[in-house]
DNA sequence: ACTAACCTTACAACAACTGTAAGTGTTAAT
DNA sequence: ATTAACACTTACAGTTGTTGTAAGGTTAGT
């Protein structure tokens, strides 16, 4: 069952669409108290968030930028702002959809559906700016194009992805890939560097992973040629 | 790049909404002629379609449906109608989002830049109920847990899920995975039968395929047993 | 009870992945 | 220019997962 965590300081509204929800089988549960609002919503592991901009102590706004942060989502944002500026701020914050209050129960439930299935038919991919990777499957989306990426140059690529712009050190390397950097051949990290460089080069990724002698590797763009 | 393609009869606002999208370094391709929109559409593989509801021939649900039944999208509506009752409709034919005329260009940006993104850091997944299949890696994704599949496993279990609650027959099966049912030996099409059914009973769901004898196989669901 | 259809299990071959080892190439400091 | 330090590349052998084959066991229909 789906939980839905509803964000919304008025007592009354917040009740209302409690009731609406779970007349529609959801598992609802409402942040009453604006203490620590983004540790009580995470803590809650909610399917959706319905979020209002106007709430005491931190602004919805903030709230969106931080749960975004940590991946945390789809949010849906309902609020009685109607500017199209707090609509865009929102939605660049990483909010998933925006309504404005009067808002009919069932435009509400169309939308709060429409962001659970597609969340739930969706499996998030790391974004690297022209490539994204499939964490999970250790996959290489580039373009059209898709590669299968070993499961050592699947951790590679994910912590230069993950560190880009920075370095990556090679101790950290170490210890993702051979849980430690202590008694291990330092020969076996810069084959894996070669081989996952060669996979790189047949999908056209070529020379996008930089040495930095003596400290580690760092993932490069096209335009730092 | 990008390509949005935009499906609007009125010359004018076509011309306006390309304008807009270009500004913003869109590649855009307009439909222009209504003889045959679904296959135009497909044929200019869109990153995004804006579709108008009121289009001669064939109405923009029609296209809609038609769309998402092949898998293409993101679909943004954007439409002189903004009666409750056709975006509920439009939504559950599968647009990802719904405007009205007129809509500010800010908006209209701000809501194409948030599905190309959503779409772009996103892998589409095969639902089956109670369980998801990323098809391009083979992952079968079930409650919080996901198991990899084998190249043969995953060919079967997508066969089962897309002719659900239809029966797949042998030979079908033979023709996926072995490209003829002619000399192949029908004990391989068994064996890998029984290693799928472990691998589902791994992540507890068993006895979830069925066989019909001289027939072939079926996905149940767990209400069946 | 019989038998065709199907399931299960074990084995061997193959491909991909991985760490090791050695030779080669590059870089930075002197 | 020299050379030590660092890094890259390549080949090999061992491991693991996948796959088809073969054989014994089970099931369902007549």
């Amino acid at each position: 069952m789906e939980r839905i965590v509803i964000v919304e300081d008025d007592v009354f509204l917040r009740e209302e669409l409690q009731n609406i929800l779970e007349k529609e089988g959801y598992s609802v549960e409402c942040i009453s108290s604006f203490d620590t609002p983004v540790k009580d919503i995470i803590s809650a592991s909610p399917s959706l968030i319905l979020l209002d901009l106007n709430l005491p102590n931190l602004s919805g706004f903030d709230i969106c930028r931080a749960l975004k942060t940590k991946g945390i989502g789809p949010i849906l944002v309902l609020t009685s702002r109607n500017q199209l500026s707090d609509e865009l701020h929102a939605l660049d914050l990483g909010a998933d959809d925006y309504l404005t209050k009067p808002c009919h129960p069932k435009r509400l439930i169309a939308r709060v559906q429409k962001l659970l299935h597609l969340y739930k038919n969706m499996h998030v991919l790391l974004d690297a700016g022209d490539f994204q990777i499939d964490e999970l499957a250790n996959i290489l989306y580039v373009g059209k194009d898709s590669i299968s990426l070993s499961e050592n140059e699947g951790i590679i690529i994910k912590a230069l992805v993950k560190a880009s712009p920075s370095v990556v050190k090679k101790e950290e390397l170490f210890h993702l890939l051979w849980g430690s950097s202590d008694y291990v051949d330092e020969n076996i990290l810069q084959v894996n560097m070669t081989r996952l460089r060669k996979t790189l080069d047949g999908v056209g990724l070529s020379n996008r992973i930089k040495t930095i002698r003596g400290v580690g590797y760092q993932l490069i763009g096209d335009d730092s040629l």
